[in-house]
DNA sequence: TGTATCGGACCGTCAATGCC
DNA sequence: GCATTGACGGTCCGATACAC
């Protein structure tokens, strides 16, 4: 299985190097990079009836090892919300990452101009989107409503965030997330040790935060925000409901159900 | 019924390749 | 140098097995 994690201790890792430093003073979250959708397909369910077009999975740059053993899904922050959920959030870290290969050869790459396009290009999201949103935004009040009315981002369907923006389509832009107050949930203020590093020893109690992506009429939808100041990221639900009570952790919640729920009560 | 496991589809990154 | 291709290494969905 390919899921293993890597056991060498690979610190050369190129790419992302996310090295496993905690990110001390983490105020906004890079939620540019693994959070924000680099290509979604909107789903507009029901007004395009042809192509199953679907939505972009979206995933975080590296998950936790539990997470990859598990082959759960993971999210940016650390400890993860898995982790805070089953009580180990001391173990979440994240699993380290094979350096690419280099100097592999390749045949030649089919002809890059010869034809653009045929008739009926190949489904690309990027030039797809731009129609698929228009339609959903203007024209299919069945579908899936990409304005959602209910306070939740459009499009807002567990980890199918919604389509990136279209420059010229406002009413749609995503701009870049940004926090708002955080919430200190419960009245528990972040455990800190020496380092300025959170630890947490109750993993029920992390305070949320509101993010609003969207300046203007949309609500804002609600993270998982860390005492240390991360947040977890909408990846999979892009936002948790605002009302949403978690159930205490621990108690060993089947996670795909929960998450399940989660982007249910999301999505309605 | 709840939880754990894991096969495999899907995704994101980035080196190789091609064009200017 | 920049754009594009496409393979690699990764995430995590969802089916299924297992435990209680
Ligand atoms: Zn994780
Ligand atoms: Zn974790």
């Amino acid at each position: 299985m390919p899921n293993s994690p890597s056991p060498e201790p690979d610190e050369t890792t190129s790419n992302e190097t996310q090295t496993v430093d905690l990110q001390p003073s983490m105020t906004v979250h890079p939620l540019t990079y693994s959070s924000m959708p680099m290509h979604m397909y909107p789903f507009p369910s029901g007004i395009v009836p042809t192509p199953p077009t679907r939505n972009k999975r979206r995933q975080v740059k590296n998950a936790c090892t539990n997470c990859q053993k598990a082959c759960k899904k993971c999210d940016d922050a650390r400890p993860c919300l898995r982790c805070v959920k089953y009580g180990i959030a001391e173990e979440c870290v994240d699993s380290h990452r094979k350096e690419r290969k280099k100097g592999i050869k390749r045949g030649p790459y089919k002809k890059r101009d010869g034809k653009p396009f045929s008739l009926d290009p190949p489904y690309d999201g990027s030039t797809h989107q731009s129609i698929q949103m228009t339609t959903a935004i203007s024209g299919a009040p069945s579908a899936i409503p990409f304005i959602s009315p209910v306070g939740f981002p459009p499009g807002f369907l567990g980890q199918y965030a919604p389509a990136p923006p279209k420059p010229g389509d406002p009413a749609i832009y995503y701009p870049q997330f940004y926090l708002a107050t955080p919430i200190p949930a419960h009245g528990l203020p972040p455990h800190q040790n020496g380092d300025g590093e959170p630890t947490y020893h109750h993993p029920h109690f992390y305070p949320t935060t509101f993010l609003t992506p969207y300046p203007q009429p949309y609500a804002p939808y609600m993270m998982p925000h860390r005492p240390d100041g991360q947040v977890t990221l909408p990846s999979a639900h892009l936002g948790f409901p605002p009302t949403s009570t978690r159930l205490p952790p621990g108690t060993g919640q089947q996670d795909q159900r929960e998450d399940r729920s989660e982007e249910v009560a999301a999505s309605q």
